[in-house]
Parts: structure tokens; C-alpha cells; sequence
DNA sequence: ACCGTCGGTAACCGTTAGGTAACCGGCGCT
DNA sequence: AGCGCCGGTTACCTAACGGTTACCGACGGT
């Protein structure tokens, strides 16, 4: 997950990117808002955190800004402005969350995940080469054709798709399909190999890619 | 916009409850845990608002159960309790927000909003290929001709209706239909048939489609 | 009391999914 | 080179699943 921090004081900037980094998300930094506006248009970030007291140009302009080039980046404030009417100037810019200084870096990685989740959330899909994967409607298309695939092909399916391009370990699939049952590798070979012929078709690039000894990973070759 | 309100407090809850409505904001009313899974059994809201504080089953247990069940309705939790360890806990359970008491009614009513936006807003009308349904009216059609539901082939098909175009599992129709029962796999299998029979006639697309292993779903093939 | 409707149970059947076993081929190790 | 392990491939068998039909009891209106 990428996110966008943009925050003038730079001390307190950089305590809260280096815990964010120690929880797995990166940032980038802006020190005004005019850095901020640059960095927006050329990144897609998953969650944007802005302070409202910024040089050159505030916080709440640059939201109002971001929504008036129609992005629904989510947007968390920031700020030691803790004024009813603050807040509601705030989300009327369009924010999705508020959050007022002092604050607890944990409190702030909570709200982030769960901005940067909704997002993932409503999307609910994955796509990789001419693969389309249409989670919540249990839908797969290789190229323009429709696949049907049996349950737990597609249950191995979208936790590749998950951990993509990370390697799963089969102990991990074992763990995730068979819950509490010892880890049998035959069956699993099995699985892998009817996955693989169902979206490994010929004519198109394989995706699944067993790493000897290690595990299997959903990726371009 | 339809939420749940679940606070044992009956006087704040009816404040706030008349705050919202006059924002235009419908208000179903649990004044313990209980009765707010009773209610997130039968109905299909846009927010919930879950005190944490409450008779029976606590707002956390509440939030589990809700995410247990694959429901992602947004949860915001509104509680007295305010250290970060609550805060923390109450996101780990799976809510998109947390706000502490007391507080003022219009930074709830933004918040509230903010978290049913994401949700497109509750249909009273659906429609799709020559199918359509007057939910309020409890009215269907097919093409020209008018089709009478008896009471769980319709209330399924609002459910499918409501979901669309993305697949409802067995589990959560047997949840939404005959809540707190174990789930009976036959009836369900008759009930969908019947359903089909009566929507999916000769000489009109079928829209009622059985993802074997995994649930069912009203769409275009 | 009669009848029609509705929803649940049971039984049947064709299909499919997924597990097991057997075979094969390559790679790395000694 | 020879062996053994790992993974790919084929074949087969059984249990589970979903569609379908038939039947039955409950309920409500006439």
C-alpha cells in the first residue's frame, strides 16, 4: 500500500513515515501543498494524509482540488484544528477521515488500512496480463473467454491472485484450504496442475509458475 | 439511507436518531447486541452505528459476528471508551470508524455519510435484461407479463436483486432467510428452483445462475 | 368441510469435483 | 553414472452437489 503524507512539519512527518514503514506502508512525502498537488498528478496512491496548515496552498484546497479533477483518492486530515467546524469543512471538502493532532501513530495506521482496504474492497478484482479476475461476482476471463472453475480451484485461484506476484508456500495454501488437516502434497499437486490447465491455456502466457521447492506464484514469466 | 443505530442509552439514541432523520437519514433502532443482529439478520443497512457498552452482547461481538458472516456493511463504533487500546481493538474487529462519546451529532452525521457513500444507495427499483421488480411496490415482471412470488421466492429474489450482479452464498441466504436456523441445504435447493421456474421462463434469457460449490446470483450469463 | 397455495421432506439421477494411485521425466546430489 | 526427490501427467473411482419429480402437512379463504 502507497500513501501520500503531506505535512509541513518535518519532524513529526518523519517519526510517523518511519512507523508506517515498519507496518508495510510506503509513503511519499510532501513538505506543502503545492508538492503535494505535483506528486497527486503524477501517483496513484491508495490513501492520501494531509495536514490543513500547509505553505503555498491548504490542505482543504488540495482536496477540494483533488475531487474537482474527479479523483476519489481517499483522503484523511490530519491536523491540530479540532474545531466542530473544522471538522465539518473537512469532510465537506470531501474528506473520508479526520484526525486530530496530538495523535497515536497506531490510531492513524488503523484509520489508513481501513481507507486503503474500502478502496481494495470496493474494487474487488484482479487483473493480470489478458486475466481478469472478478472476485465478488466469482467471475474469471482469460482474454474474451469466460471460465467456470470448480471451488477450490478458485479458492487457490484468488489467494494467488492475493499474494500476486509473491510466492505462496504450500504449506500456506495447505493452511488456508484444508484448515487443521496435515498437509497432504499429492492432492495439492493435483490442484495446481487442474488450475494450471484451466487459465494456462494455449495460446496464452502461463501465469502460474511453480517454484521448486518452494511454492507456487500467480505472475508474468 | 438506511442505518442501524444500536446504543443502550435510549434518551442519546433518540436524539441522535431525530438528528439524523431530519437529515434525512432513516434510523432502525437496537437497544442491545441481540437485537441488533436480529435486525442485521432481516435487513440490509447502509452504516451501522454500534455502541460498545451494551446489554447482552457487546458492540465488538456485534462487529465479529457481522464480519464473520462475509457482511461488510460499514461499522462505525460510538463509545465513551477512548483509550487508543479500544480504538485499536474496535478496528481490529473490522470497523471503518470510531468515534468517541460524547460528541456532536453533525460530526457523526459526516461520518455517517462519508461511510454510506461508498455503498451505492438502497434501489427500490431493479432491473435487468427484461426482468424487473418494483421492490416497494412489491411488483415483478417479466417482459410484459406480470409474475406473482409467494413470500421467500420474493424476499430471495430481492436479496438476489440487491447483490447484483455479484453471487450470495448459500450461507448468506440461509442467514438472511431463516435466521439463527442451521442451514438446511434442501430447502434452499427447492426454493431455488421454484424461483427459477417462475422467473426464468421459456423463451427468456435465464438470469438466475448456481456458481456450483459457492452460492447463487441474478445476472446476465 | 373443501380446495388451492405454499413450503418443506424425501427420493432419484446425471454430472462433476476432487482424491488416490501409478507412471514418467528432470534435476541435484553423492 | 546412478539414485532419489520433486513435480508434471494420465487414469480411475467415489462422494457430493444440484436439478427434478413426487408427496405431504399447514394454512387461509370460501
Amino acid at each position: 500500500m502507497l500513501i501520500l503524507m503531506a505535512e509541513d512539519q518535518a519532524d513529526l512527518a518523519e517519526l510517523t513515515i518511519d512507523y508506517l514503514q515498519d507496518e508495510a506502508i510506503e509513503c511519499d512525502y510532501a513538505c506543502d501543498g503545492n508538492m503535494a498537488m505535483n506528486l497527486l498528478s503524477v501517483n496513484q496512491y491508495d490513501v492520501v494524509v494531509l495536514d490543513v496548515n500547509m505553505p503555498k496552498t491548504d490542505g482543504f484546497a488540495v482536496c477540494r482540488w483533488l475531487r474537482a479533477k474527479q479523483d476519489d483518492t481517499p483522503v484523511l486530515f490530519l491536523t491540530a484544528r479540532d474545531t466542530l467546524d473544522d471538522k465539518l469543512l473537512g469532510f465537506d471538502c470531501g474528506a473520508q477521515d479526520y484526525l486530530c493532532k496530538p495523535f497515536e501513530p497506531q490510531e492513524l495506521l488503523a484509520r489508513v488500512k481501513v481507507l486503503g482496504n474500502g478502496r481494495q474492497a470496493r474494487a474487488k478484482r484482479f487483473s493480470l496480463d489478458n486475466l481478469k479476475i472478478e472476485i465478488s461476482e466469482h467471475r474469471l476471463y482469460r482474454g474474451e473467454k469466460e471460465i467456470q472453475l470448480p471451488p477450490t480451484q478458485w479458492q487457490l485461484l484468488v489467494l494467488l491472485a492475493q499474494h500476486s506476484p509473491n510466492l505462496v508456500s504450500k504449506a500456506q495454501i495447505a493452511e488456508a484450504l484444508w484448515p487443521a488437516q496435515e498437509v497432504n502434497d499429492d492432492r495439492l499437486k493435483m490442484l495446481i496442475f487442474r488450475l494450471r490447465n484451466a487459465i494456462d491455456t494455449p495460446g496464452n502466457r502461463p501465469l502460474v509458475h511453480t517454484i521448486r521447492g518452494a511454492g507456487v506464484a500467480l505472475r508474468n514469466p
